[in-house]
DNA sequence: TTATGTAACTTGCAATAAGCAAGTGACTAG
DNA sequence: CTAGTCACTTGCTTATTGCAAGTTACATAA
């Protein structure tokens, strides 16, 4: 996603300016994203497990999200079983490090959201879900 | 934004689930809002200086999302002069505590969406910003 | 005093994206 | 051979975006 030929002014392509919130957002700024990669850092990996996901992300915006995640290297995608086909998604290091990103907003909507989940039930949930493996 | 009816069964209004990050995301999750919060963490205060921001933002869109971020208590407005009247805006508490959320997403853009400003760079416009006062 | 300009919006409309239901293809288990 | 699961895709309706132009209130310059 860079500017191969102008070394000079490189700017993320189709960036609406050089402020890295503003690019962030064109890759994170909606509604689904961030959920997907939510689930990722609380181990889920399978299409159906996102699908699963309380939200009820919608199956074709889920898979147009996958594809623009996988295609800015945020996750990767791995065959895991041949006959009957299944698929894993996992984070990569950029998408592991989107984790303060997830972190500070946990923090911010606990606090400001009425009847939200706090950090700690979140991270009971995950250890429950790390169990179940 | 608090169901006042259901003490008992409390959720945020509209939430898709009590995950603290979907209900943020229900907010804060678009192109723009966020970008706004931005301007008026580094000190933006009117409807000109939003729209004057490199990104462009769409005028409806602009006054949508400051109407939204003020019936959720994230920013207020107060007319600052008659005659000809004018207005300013400024961030709540609430709102000034989402600078760790967007401190969060100036890291990871910086540091994965090549062109993009550091940090270090957008506060030194930041300081200038504030000169200009 | 008409003319131009600025701030803060609003309105109308075409284009894009979201959301829903249903369908598909590969395979498996009964 | 019927039903079921996984991982999607397709079609269609509705909602949201984005662009341009218009509006209201005032202010300043000619």
């Amino acid at each position: 996603m860079i500017d191969q030929k102008n070394p000079g002014k490189e700017v993320c392509v189709d960036g609406r300016s050089p402020c890295p919130v503003a690019c962030s957002l064109d890759l994170l700024g909606d509604k689904w994203t961030l959920l997907v990669v939510r689930d990722l850092l609380l181990g889920k990996t399978t299409y159906t497990e996102f699908q699963k996901s309380p939200e009820g992300i919608p199956t074709n915006i889920l898979a147009e999200r996958l594809k623009r995640l996988l295609a800015a290297g945020v996750i990767e995608k791995s065959r895991y079983q041949d006959r009957p086909v299944r698929y894993a998604y996992h984070l990569t290091k950029k998408g592991r490090d989107l984790r303060p990103v997830l972190s500070a907003m946990i923090d911010w909507g606990s606090r400001y959201i009425p009847g939200t989940l706090t950090r700690e039930q979140i991270e009971a949930m995950a250890a429950q879900l790390s169990e179940n493996t």
